[in-house]
DNA sequence: CTGTTAGCGCTTTCAT
DNA sequence: ATGAAAGCGCTAACAG
């Protein structure tokens, strides 16, 4: 409708120039311009309700206030939603707006993507992945980049982790604490490398918490998958092979929350109680599971406090390395002292 | 690091002016250019990776290629996620960058990211809800807007809407098809108006079902629901008191899944199988009850297309009014002929 | 067939 | 204490 007001037609209602109008706009000090001139100012912009282009700012600064969230997948999984609501919160609190693209985890489609973000002039790029595999960008852009819940094997960029290794510790101290000399793992990958399910991350938490028992002299007893899944099945799988094969069965760690499902399952058939008759403590809190009983201790993911993180960095043109995030053992009701 | 290649450097390489360039690069036709001209400018910007800058480009044309997504919540609900990959599939097919912003439905906040984006020249707006109470700006936005499963009640907007008249008379017709003549409705509002449940969608949900079974001679019996929700519990209780006070019960008709999977327990714990003692059509196809058995036969909400559509109108500067998209009754194993 | 010029709205030297 | 002028990269009248 009405022509969009500019910083001239403030300047013209103010009777000064749009130099004195962009300064004192922008409080910029140390211009000695008179208390009178920024009454006035302030009030012609109020006045006509007037609001800065920002492609114009954008051209003139090489700042756009905006950056650029490129995510593997955002719709079909549950795990992106935190990660975009604490990036979002974080941009908005610095005043940026971020563009959101989903790339379905295809080099193509990011590289497109990433393009189409820096043509519109990002001045900052996160990339995050759900699956915990980053794909890195061909050629390294312009603005600082960081990777959320990605690492970056070879080229040294930020990324923004969880911290699995005191997770992993947090969770075997719990059921150390709580007396038990013996834990199931249930599973655990059958080796350590080059598995799909294996990513860093993964391996962290594994490593800490085989490291954490062994220093407790804790005897861990490993329950591989047979599946290549960490679902509800693997844990029904890996809980009942437990029982069969590995008696007697008193505290498990399930590497993830729908694995110590799959476990609630495979006890109570074989009439076992929990936590009276077995302890179960797991990984990631994941909200899907939120309808067990007796509710899952487990260690969570930090999901929202990474992405609030990444945008952090990211505006902030952080040096690359691994910045790590709390995890958080929620103790609830699925685990207690051996009796 | 290479300071970004310009128009005028691609100009320069192609020994030509910015005018022809910027002509041949947007495929302006009826510009007599020669063979030549253009042969030599699309080398050289080839050559040179060329990239226009948009924020330039859309300082002059007015244009950013670019949208703003404004949502109520985003990552609270497993509902925001399918609209959102719809929405942000017909972006890129039209080569759009899409904002995205969470307001958790404060008008301020609306007002503050509507703001946001206006300043940042996106083109059109699309403002969704996953209440189906969309927050009206205050003023109209000087692009074009359109609501995403919310309606405007006073003001002319464009809104998208799933077709709920239609949806529920397909779920009538299915158990009208199967002989049914007596249907039980879980989870009636008390009154159809004026309720907090009650947006216009679920009234017409409501209405297309009463109107179908009246048309067939089906005798409807309303389970009005007690408490205020329309989850699992309302299911449990309004097939528990179905039961109790208006036996006997052939056929439900749920008025969303998770009444649906509350019903299920309910029918269950009555000795009743379903199908076989009892049909159960539902609404909404929410993946989160996915897990029940038999499958639950249930009219989806088709949110992925109507995030895609919201796109396509906000883009094309569509005409207010309600554009409808369909609702599919998706035929699984919970419903069977009357014995 | 091709180039000159102006200008989008803003910031930023540099003068005064 | 304030303003003139240049210029960010692009497009579009208007001239030749």
């Amino acid at each position: 409708m009405s022509p969009r007001v500019t910083l001239t037609d403030v300047a013209a209602h103010a009777g000064l120039s749009t130099t004195a109008v962009s300064l004192i706009l922008n409080g910029k000090t140390g211009t000695g311009l008179s208390e009178d001139a920024h009454r006035r100012v302030f009030a012609s912009a109020l006045e006509l309700g007037y609001r800065p282009n920002l492609m114009a700012r954008g051209l003139r600064t090489e700042k756009s206030a905006t950056l650029g969230f490129v995510s593997d997948h955002i719709a079909s999984t549950r795990y992106a939603g935190p990660m975009i609501r604490g990036a979002l919160h974080a941009a908005r609190e610095r005043s940026h707006t971020m563009f959101i693209t989903e790339t379905e985890g295809e080099r193509a489609e990011q590289e497109r993507a990433i393009q189409a973000l820096l043509d519109r002039g990002v001045d900052a790029l996160v990339i995050a992945t759900v699956t915990g595999r980053a794909v890195l960008p061909e050629r390294r852009p312009a603005v600082p980049v960081v990777l959320l819940n990605g690492t970056s094997p070879d080229e040294p960029y930020a990324s923004v982790l969880p911290d699995e290794a005191e997770g992993a510790r947090q969770a075997a101290e719990h059921l150390i604490t709580l007396g038990h000399r013996r834990v199931h793992l249930l599973g655990m990958p059958p080796q350590l490398y080059d598995h799909p399910l294996i990513t860093p991350q993964v391996k962290r938490r594994i490593e800490g918490l085989l490291s954490a028992f062994r220093a407790a002299g804790v005897d861990v007893v490993p329950i591989p998958y047979k599946r290549e899944a960490w679902d509800a099945e693997t844990g029904f799988e890996t809980a009942s092979r437990a029982l069969r094969d590995a008696a007697p069965v008193g505290a498990v760690v399930a590497l993830n929350d729908a694995i110590a499902a799959g476990a609630y399952e495979a006890f109570r058939s074989a009439g076992l109680e929990i936590p009276q008759d077995v302890s179960v403590v797991s990984f990631d809190d994941d909200g899907i599971v939120s309808f067990l009983r007796p509710r899952l201790s487990t260690v969570a993911l930090p999901y929202e406090a990474m992405g609030r993180r990444s945008v952090e960095l990211a505006l902030e043109g952080a040096a690359p390395g691994e910045y790590l995030e709390a995890m958080e053992l929620r103790v609830r009701e699925s685990a207690r002292p051996v009796a």
